[in-house]
DNA sequence: CAGTGCTTGTGTTCACATTCACAAGCACCA
DNA sequence: TGGTGCTTGTGAATGTGAACACAAGCACTG
């Protein structure tokens, strides 16, 4: 999140924030980004506040997110092609390099300049140096599939279907339930 | 997720359920489900569990889900296009009613049964009793866009693009970065 | 070079959410 | 009908994260 509002303030030109400047922009309280900072050290100026630069480049670091990272996609439905072709992850360098998906009609095609393979020839992703995955494959396919992407070696998994999956405690998954987002509005309106 | 947990029991064809199986599904805790389901009254039976049916009602009444809440899409690109044609907004009881663009290509086709309309023909949704709107369109316009559904009478927005926006407060937003949320993952990996 | 204005970094306080532990209560059975 | 096995609902304990308040420190100014 920081890292995101940070590059866009060094996008516009700017050389220094204060942790105020962001609490704002971040609709957050100042100490609390202070307190997030401090925990990794104190990389900020008296009276200044902290460098753009630097703060992009420790929290890359912290986050291990400095270099470019390759990741899978699975799953070429609309969802599917719409992340294929989104330039968004490159602010955090990620890479889309290969895209897999199990129906006859689209193995063959391509999204961009990625051909899509069939799900049977995922085979060892980790020796192809790819250890995230996006799964955008209907939910009754999502616990199956993370379990091929498993046995590949992924080691982080983006879950763009709404349900929970199980996969061995090493292996870290993040699901995004864009409805049940939806669903929380109507309590606070 | 709650509701998405539940409905899914539901399918299954389960009548009851103990705090203990949604612990596990969900990996949380049992008394954890208990407090937050008892925060909104007692209604699960002791050494049973609770009615599959009555909890879902009774989530659904919570969060204001009951009955079917019309919302509009603004943005038909590559995402907005993904999410018109999503299904899943129907566990919540939502319906996509109105389409908007900018682009002279888009306005006038059809997404589905829907008609892309022009952002210029936005107009009072409320009055035609939408309150939530759903917002795919670029960052650099994600402000301008905003301010206009809340001309418009709109009360919550879903906002896909990767930014914040500002609105006055008895509007809620809430925000999907996606790029964001894979970027989460190397850190754990 | 002392004074002013601003911002960081952090010990302390405070608030809140999670977890524990157990009494109360329902169902089933002998 | 009394006993057994579960599960709920909830006060109390615990843990964690946010907010506060202020000393320390940099920059600029006259
Ligand atoms: N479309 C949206 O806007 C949207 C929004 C939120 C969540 N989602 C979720 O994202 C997922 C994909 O949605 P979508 O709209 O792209 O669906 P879709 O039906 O358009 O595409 C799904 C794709 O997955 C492929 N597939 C099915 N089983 C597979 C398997 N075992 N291995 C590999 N590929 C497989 C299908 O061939 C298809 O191409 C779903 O779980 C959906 O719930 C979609
Ligand atoms: N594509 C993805 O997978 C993805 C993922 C995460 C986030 N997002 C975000 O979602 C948003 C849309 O992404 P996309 O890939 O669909 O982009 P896109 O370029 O394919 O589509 C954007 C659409 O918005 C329309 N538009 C532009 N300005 C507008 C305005 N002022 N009013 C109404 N419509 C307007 C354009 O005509 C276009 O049809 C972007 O903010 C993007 O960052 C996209």
């Amino acid at each position: 999140m920081y890292l995101r509002a940070i590059s866009f303030l060094r996008r516009q030109g700017q050389d220094y924030v204060s942790s105020r400047d962001l609490a704002d922009q971040l609709h957050l309280k100042s100490p609390q980004i202070r307190k997030d900072f401090s925990y990794f050290g104190a990389f900020g100026v008296k009276g200044i506040g902290y460098r753009v630069d630097t703060l992009i480049g420790r929290i890359r670091e912290i986050l291990k997110l400095s270099g470019t990272q390759k990741a899978a996609l699975i799953g070429a439905g609309r969802l599917g092609k719409a992340l294929a072709l989104y330039p968004g992850f490159g602010l955090y360098g990620f890479e889309i390099v290969e895209i897999f998906d199990v129906s006859p009609k689209k193995i063959g095609k391509k999204i961009g300049n990625t051909k899509i393979q069939s799900i049977k020839h995922l085979g060892n992703l980790e020796k192809r140096g790819i250890r995230l995955a996006i799964l955008a494959v209907p939910a009754e396919a999502a616990q199956e599939t993370a379990e091929r992407l498993v046995e590949g070696g992924v080691r982080g998994i983006l879950n763009m279907a709404p349900c929970y999956i199980t996969v061995p405690k090493r292996v870290r998954v993040q699901t995004i339930d864009i409805a049940m987002e939806l669903g929380i509005l109507p309590y606070y309106v």
